[in-house]
DNA sequence: CAAGTATATGCGTATATGCGCATATAAAGT
DNA sequence: ACTTTATATGCGCATATACGCATATACTTG
């Protein structure tokens, strides 16, 4: 397992892909409501405030990134977290985005 | 500090635009380039391989978004990372596209 | 099989952004 | 002051993508 190689160029698209999924308001809005658990797609967009097509788009689009899973039942396509990882990730942006907004208050005191 | 309040619409703006900044694959080759150390533009320019101008925006790009910081040297400029949770956001990431991708290979075996 | 409900998708438009090219700005040396 | 070197920026184009609207598909029920 060599650590320190640098990623090759598909590697890096990957990379990149992965973290332009997740740089959309609306997405981010759709998995924060998730983190309390599977819900379906009406549920989310009445909750995320945003259309039933729309909503629907953007949960096709974390699904191919293996953000989400997707589950079918009936009429209804639940939808859940399936990386774990997205939690973590989350924490990080906002703990640094913390940090960067306590540095610009300290600039006016 | 009340950590289970969904966050405001401004909030997520933010975390989305953090997002995007990390987005794209020129300025992942920049910022794994500047995990060696401090570099200037010309070097990251040709490590990375792209023109001197484009890499200057990237690196102005990279900057505000205070992923990294700037320092004048006579001529040259140098730019280093500035936020330290970067090298974690990237292990995150990594970490979870090699489990999505031994799974892929998994489904052949 | 018809009607209703939940979800997905085709299409057009508006906007954002990455890149190339040329040029501007800044600093150092002659 | 002029030239050279290093970096930044204005501009135009091409591409990507988010959204709205209408419609298609899938499933359930009467």
């Amino acid at each position: 397992m060599a650590k320190k190689v640098p990623l090759s160029d598909a590697a890096l698209e990957l990379v990149a892909r992965r973290f332009a999924v997740l740089a959309e308001p609306m997405r981010l809005r759709l998995i924060q409501a998730l983190f309390e658990g599977e819900k379906h797609v009406n549920a989310l967009a009445e909750e995320a405030g945003g259309t039933q097509a729309n909503v629907s788009r953007h949960l096709q689009t974390l699904t191919q990134a293996h953000v989400l899973s997707r589950r079918k039942e009936g009429l209804q396509v639940f939808y859940a977290i399936s990386d774990p990882s997205i939690y973590k990730l989350c924490e990080l942006v906002c703990g640094s985005l913390e940090k960067q907004a306590a540095k610009q208050v300290e600039a006016f005191e």
